[in-house]
DNA sequence: CTTCGTTTAAAACAGGTGTTTAAATACACC
DNA sequence: GGTGTATTTAAACACCTGTTTTAAACGAAG
């Protein structure tokens, strides 16, 4: 079953792994061949470059969670009762959908994005405005509408806040769960998601004006 | 005058330059020296090793700010008048005073941390703990006392999560500048700490919980 | 001036990186 | 079944990394 699938698909399913768990830069590609058990030039044979690889391994996602995003959006929209907090639930779902190109796909997804803004500056940004900028400016609108008092450059900033909260948190969530298992219960992803983060995020990006 | 400084002294301000630039996997001693004009092998005389060097150049930073803020949150305390702003405003101040180790020093403070967190998963957070862990447990009891209806677990999670918001905004601060830039005015970079990310961060710690 | 510990200097080390090559194999199609 | 394209393989490539070595230069004390 394991020796079963393609390479290609053997070295997607590795770098993804290794990606999210210890960044791109910090992921070598004889690790990633290693553990898919496969040579080390079909990375370059199949992805043209290391570079190819974090692309292909993000489109990945990208491709299931975007159109996913966009439908909820639209389908908030529609409702006529736009608020912060449902704008932020239209990504649960997405997110949990994810599941379905691997488990623990939403975590594995949020990491790749985590460290994709720290590492490889600004080149994620710019690929994921040029593949699904319609998706963003669309969210971005709702939160204008849900938010219709605020200048335009508040909510630039708040919704980057909230985005950053969410990255780091699940990029250094390693280690915050180990600290946080000493003292307090496991906690369950998608309830953390919609109980812990959801809270924090939508009250600081609704937070009034100075 | 450049020429003047010792060594070591040039090493530091080389590395923290670069390290909070590019973050420590991404920033070679082969930069670090050449940017210092020093000799590459001076760094392992100075400091052992490059985690050595690491840990110098943030100790460096700490050892100014910690003890600041811990002023400050005794100032606090006294006053019996304690709230989620005024805590989150003891920060501010220190993070100032670090212009005096260097010119932008806050910003680089931050920047060090961010990387940290993200990098050298877990020994930072040791690395601060076992020298300041009573200014942080300190911090913690204020924020218990400004928020003495939440449970342990969730103010645990939300000032993590307002660690999270400040550290990866510094940390991709550059590119988010820039695109700020071309639609809204330059920030002001304390004036950007106190209105911008503060009343965001203090809405999401003190949200209600669910 | 000489001596001795500290500091700098150039070079090499051992190991890891992404990428490329050229030959061997697999596989589909006529 | 043989042919030709697609894929896999092992090896080498060129470069970069942190660290170590060995010798030279420095600077203060006797």
């Amino acid at each position: 079953m394991s020796k079963a699938a393609k390479t290609s698909e053997r070295i997607l399913r590795a770098a993804e792994k290794l990606f999210s768990e210890k960044g791109y830069e910090a992921t070598s590609l004889r690790e990633i061949t290693q553990l898919a058990e496969v040579n080390l030039a079909s990375v370059n044979y199949h992805f043209g470059s290391k570079k190819g690889l974090i692309q292909a391994v993000l489109e990945r996602y990208q491709r299931v969670f975007m159109p996913a995003l966009s439908a909820e959006l639209k389908l908030l929209e529609a409702t006529q009762n736009i608020t912060t907090e449902r704008i932020l639930t239209c990504f649960i779902g997405p997110l949990a959908a994810l599941e379905e190109v691997r488990q623990g796909g939403a975590e594995i997804y949020l990491k790749l994005l985590g460290y994709g803004y720290s590492e490889i500056q600004g080149h994620l940004r710019k690929f994921t405005m040029n593949r699904f900028g319609d998706v963003v400016q669309h969210a971005f609108r709702l939160f204008t509408l849900a938010n219709p008092h605020f200048a335009a450059e508040t909510l630039f900033w708040r919704l980057h806040f909230a985005l950053g909260t969410v990255l780091f948190v699940q990029v250094s969530g390693k280690a915050l769960n180990e600290i946080a298992r000493a003292d307090f219960s496991d906690p369950n992803p998608e309830l953390f998601m919609t109980q812990r983060l959801l809270p924090y995020v939508a009250a600081g990006i609704s937070a009034p004006e100075l």
